[in-house]
DNA sequence: GGTGGGTGCTCGGGTATTGCT
DNA sequence: TAGCAATACCCGAGCACCCAC
């Protein structure tokens, strides 16, 4: 029996004997009411298991205790999660519901339809974790002063937003490569277009540019393992001398090195690795893979109070960019040979 | 502005010039409108950018087209997240928005609590995700006859629940193991308690006992790469005899080969391992990691289709288990020697 | 008597007003 | 004047019922 009718505000006024007014208030905290018919309300509440109707409360007050999350998914499906599993907590935490959509760019549906579905729920405000930049100017239109924030990618000069230190950590990362004394460094990107990939490919040719050098060629593939394995091959192949690689995330570094050592090329050796996020697992490559890391852990945390702010109205926190921090380990020595 | 007040059912009937009922009418698309009525109204409703408040018609319904996720967190927060966003997205397709609290065991907080976050939407079902039993049957209870479906983890002979088949998984890595000669076997657990453990260990314990052996050891882990590592260190420093290492999941599996490594052990010459998930860098692993795979994908869509047919008050549907795949390569040998 | 359409109550809770103690 | 009841109406939609042809 999925619905034998839960008790409502009116129940809990008759067992108590009071007004359904007064209840109202002992719910909402309001004052004039004496500590004796709080307590008299608060047994009845208890002992009916009377819940609010949440529907109810939000049709009349016209706002919802819940946000929403629109995930424009793209190739780094796993990294949204995470960002997403720490806004669900966050928000909990602030007494707001998490109610979540998705957006696949490859589908038919337009994002209006995604946007409405969260729209339509009235939500207070709106979490957007997309890696690309595209769209996300007409997201803005539509929801038409909602309070808004935006995690990785965002809409160009838009106040609330939270990011990577990308072009930085990169910069960082390729700076270690060349004051070991490599010169001919290859870069392995992300997907072209997204802000990851973007932005540390900007990093990277910043850090090759402030040396006066080009960078011997910039791969793309798709963060995965396998197309790192498939881009070291591709490099091998094409014959072109380098000594040492930044690649945009760990796991195309990890197949990267498998490539290498099929060829009997090996870590540092051969040729020198960066890589970029230093997942848990990256210490225990063969070798330790030397890597970039950004402190990922506050974005939830972030996101959710950049929200709260814009709905309560108030000023909204400022934060300092995250600084990323370059774990030097075991896949990089100095310039031996050009190989 | 975020809240100019949007357009009603009575607006649209005003425009229209006809009554609230009507619109109605054509909203739900009932029959008894005429052409002609139909598309004056559709127009006033293009016109308006009218949306139906979904507040307003759950109230009156009682019921919401919205499902409830519960994740109830533990080590492997990244397994429950895809299956979250499976299950999101197989909702989406199914008209449903989805909402998603998480319930962390060790906060103070209740999963009563947890539970009721979703009750308090009306949700018309409500998906679990949970990697322990524990408090499972509760929580049927205080749904008290609400569409549910268990993934992973779930209450003792409920009808309802997507799960692996770890137990036979883990007994054809072993048997694998055991075919190449391999008698001292030890086997990296995760954490007790978490129903992929338990089930993983349990095959491991049928084969070792079908071929008349005990296990060397079983070392429980928390499945991440650093405590395999560590759990190698030990075992390497107990002394012990071994040939090949049954782990829990190809993380794990990467830290041991690590530890070995370091004490100058290679594998598979001086030990033979099998992983289990076959992640998708696993093959790029130095060796290739031997693995068993499960095929996740349908976990998502098997779940709506359960909860959709019980909301539905349907048949649900049945489904075949899903065949673990032993996937072959290069972690493992024939024993040579008992090192 | 089937179509087309309007009136009025309902869902559950918020709130403003009045009035009594 | 604090503490409460009683009344009444609101939010935005669904729907039973009624009344026209």
């Amino acid at each position: 029996m999925p619905n034998q009718r839960r008790a409502g505000l009116h129940d809990v006024a008759k067992l108590a004997g009071v007004s359904h007014t007064t209840v109202s208030r002992v719910l909402n905290g309001r004052q004039y009411v004496s500590e004796k018919t709080r307590s008299k309300v608060e047994k009845a509440i208890i002992q009916l298991g009377y819940r609010p109707n949440l529907h109810a409360r939000t049709l009349v007050t016209k706002s919802s205790a819940s946000i929403g999350v629109l995930i424009i998914s793209d190739a780094n499906l796993v990294g949204s999660l995470k960002i997403l599993s720490e806004v669900s907590v966050e928000a909990t935490k602030a007494n707001f519901l998490t109610s979540i959509t998705s957006f696949d760019r490859s589908s038919e549906e337009s994002l209006k339809d995604a946007v409405f579905r969260l729209l339509d729920q009235r939500v207070a405000g709106m979490v957007v974790i997309s890696a690309r930049q595209e769209g996300l100017d007409e997201l803005v239109e539509m929801t038409n002063g909602l309070p808004l924030v935006f995690c990785k990618a965002g809409p160009e000069g838009f106040p609330f937003r939270i990011s990577l230190e990308n072009e930085l950590a990169a910069f960082r990362a390729t700076h270690q490569l060349l004051s070991l004394g490599h010169r001919k460094i290859v870069h392995f990107s992300g997907p072209k277009g997204l802000i990851d990939s973007d932005d540390r490919r900007r990093g990277f040719e910043r850090a090759m540019r402030e040396f006066g050098l080009e960078p011997v060629q910039i791969l793309e593939g798709d963060w995965s393992a396998d197309s790192g394995y498939q881009l070291g091959n591709d490099l091998l192949a094409s014959g072109k001398k380098f000594t040492a690689v930044f690649s945009g995330n760990d796991k195309m570094a990890l197949g990267l090195i498998h490539s290498l050592n099929q060829k009997s090329l090996e870590v540092p050796n051969d040729v020198s690795i960066v890589g970029f996020d230093d997942l848990e697992e990256s210490k225990h490559y063969r070798p330790a893979l030397t890597t970039v890391r950004q402190d990922f852990t506050e974005f939830g945390s972030r996101a959710i109070a950049m929200l709260q702010a814009q709905i309560a109205q108030e000023e909204p926190p400022v934060f300092k960019p995250l600084d990323p921090e370059l774990v030097i380990r075991n896949s990089c020595s100095e310039v031996r040979s050009v190989s």
